[in-house]
Order: C-alpha cells, then sequence, then structure tokens
DNA sequence: CTTGAAAAGAACTGCCT
DNA sequence: AGGCAGTTCTTTTCAAG
C-alpha cells in the first residue's frame, strides 16, 4: 500500500482541477520546486493511483443530445453468460459505459443517441436483441455534475 | 454547427485511445504534420468538443474499494427544491457524480466508499439525511468497462 | 528536499504553397 | 486547408548542496 502525504493529496486535488497544468506551474502552487512535483507525478503513476488522463469529449456538440442510463435484468440467467452478453454490448457503438452490478438489475449501460427516435432504434434494434436481456429500465439525462471524489 | 471531416473523427478516436499522445505522433499515424495536427486540435477545443483531458484516478489505489451506484427518488417533490437536494449532495465527498434523470429515480448518485461498513457509515448519515430524500436503491458495482462512444 | 543546468521533445508562430 | 522552419516552453534527467 503506497502512503500518500498531505502535499500528495493536494497535489492530485490541483491536477483534478486541471489535468494538463505543467509540473511547475503545479509546483509553483503547492511551494514545490519542478523537478520536486515532476518525482512526485511519477511516483503516484507508478503506484497505479494516476493512470493518466482520458479525453474530455462534448456529447451534444458532437450530435449526440440524448443520454440514456439502461437498467438491464437478463432474463435467462446460467443460460447465457455474462460474457456473451457483454461481448454483444461492446459492440453497440452508442453504449459509453457497462457496468456490472449487484442488486435490482444485472448491468446498468449508459447510452447516447442523436434524438430520441435515434435512441428509439438503438432500443428495439441493439439493446432489446441482445442475448440473455430481460427487462430494461431507463432513466434519461438532464444534468450532470462530476465531482473528484475524496482523496486518500 | 462544426462540421467534422474524417480527418477530425479519427483524430478523436486516436485521442481517445491515448489522450497523452503528443501532436507529432497523432500526426504521424493520420499522416499530417505536427502544426497541422496541432491545428485540428485546436479547432476541435475552441468549437467546444474537445473539452481538454481530465485525470483517471485509481479509487482501488486510494484505499476506495467499494463503488455504489443509488437510485434516488424524492419524496416531497415541489416542498423541497432539486437546488437544495443537490447544493447538498455536492457537499458528500463519497459522491462522485449526480445525474438528475427522468424516470423511475429522481436522481443517479455515483458513490465510493473505502469498505462496506464505511459506505453503511456514509448511507445512513449522509445519504439518507438528505432534504426531501425519498425511497433510495442500491447497486453495488462489480466491474465497469467505459469505451470511447460514438465520434460524429 | 533544494537550485541550476542541459538535452530532448513538444507546443506554438509566421510564412509560403 | 497543409508543410517547413524557427522559437518558446515543458519535460526529463543530471549534478551538487
Amino acid at each position: 500500500m503506497t502512503e500518500l502525504d498531505e502535499l500528495d493529496r493536494a497535489l492530485l486535488r490541483a491536477l483534478a482541477r486541471d489535468a494538463m497544468q505543467s509540473a511547475g506551474a503545479l509546483g509553483r502552487t503547492l511551494g514545490l520546486s519542478q523537478p520536486a512535483t515532476w518525482r512526485r507525478i511519477r511516483k503516484l503513476e507508478s503506484a497505479g493511483i494516476l493512470r493518466g488522463r482520458r479525453l474530455r469529449l462534448n456529447a451534444e456538440a458532437l450530435g449526440f443530445g440524448v443520454t440514456v442510463f439502461l437498467g438491464v435484468k437478463l432474463a435467462t440467467k446460467g443460460r447465457v453468460s455474462l460474457e456473451d452478453f457483454e461481448r454483444a454490448v461492446s459492440a453497440i457503438p452508442e453504449v459509453q459505459r457497462v457496468e456490472h452490478v449487484l442488486g435490482m438489475y444485472d448491468y446498468r449501460l449508459r447510452v447516447v443517441a442523436r434524438d430520441l427516435p435515434d435512441f428509439e432504434r438503438v432500443l428495439r434494434r441493439r439493446i432489446m436483441t441482445l442475448p440473455g436481456v430481460g427487462e430494461v429500465e431507463a432513466n434519461v439525462l438532464l444534468s450532470e455534475e462530476r465531482r473528484a471524489g475524496p482523496i486518500g
């Protein structure tokens, strides 16, 4: 287990605010030199805590104005393997996220579509035809807020 | 509306695979020079399609081994404003995401905790005491896959 | 930990096709 | 649009305190 000190946590909080700032700029806000800051970032990366950065794409600007969360129950549990379902669902480009969960549903999917008619097409021709799919429940996204979450 | 050509889409797909690659390396795979690639990235950013990068933090390595999705119905709709609920829920550090949705639930929350006892503490002392909260349904995350989603 | 420096590479600018 | 050449900035590594 990697022990984080207060500087590491401040560093991660600052990077969560702006993932693209340079090690020099980060060090200035932390009271560290550029090499010291850079070494801490490297350490957090090799410890597996910091796993790089991911693109922030604006689905709306790309023409995908509808985001829907689907709760999926598998109908024929045991007859169709989870792997079959996951492989089939991963081939649907409109699916942004596949979450295997425990509880009222077996899977939660995040699906984007251009508009509601487009979403109906995805739902009827792609989702409802997935192997083993049973009950499906939908929630349309109105707005969302992402937060950094707890650090250490 | 910004019109994307095939190069822009290939560029976004490549960046979705590796958000940290340089404009030069990207250009080599696209058959473009470094400045041309860089100018396309700039254009996508100022068009609002590319909204920078965000940190990929490993919650597991930070000691947060439990992720739970909560579906929340507001009990006293109209009596407590959505703003009150959102303000209160945003103050809980364990909440990583707040999604306002339409359907069976009013809000979907992504919550992380160190372990199940820690999650019970968050649920009882933080979530169930939110203003206006009604029925709450939980799904524990087993595994998840993130995909780039459709581009253009 | 720091400062300073050096080399490599990436980002950015201007000009030309 | 795209390429080339050049400048600036950052990253990455080193030596020394």
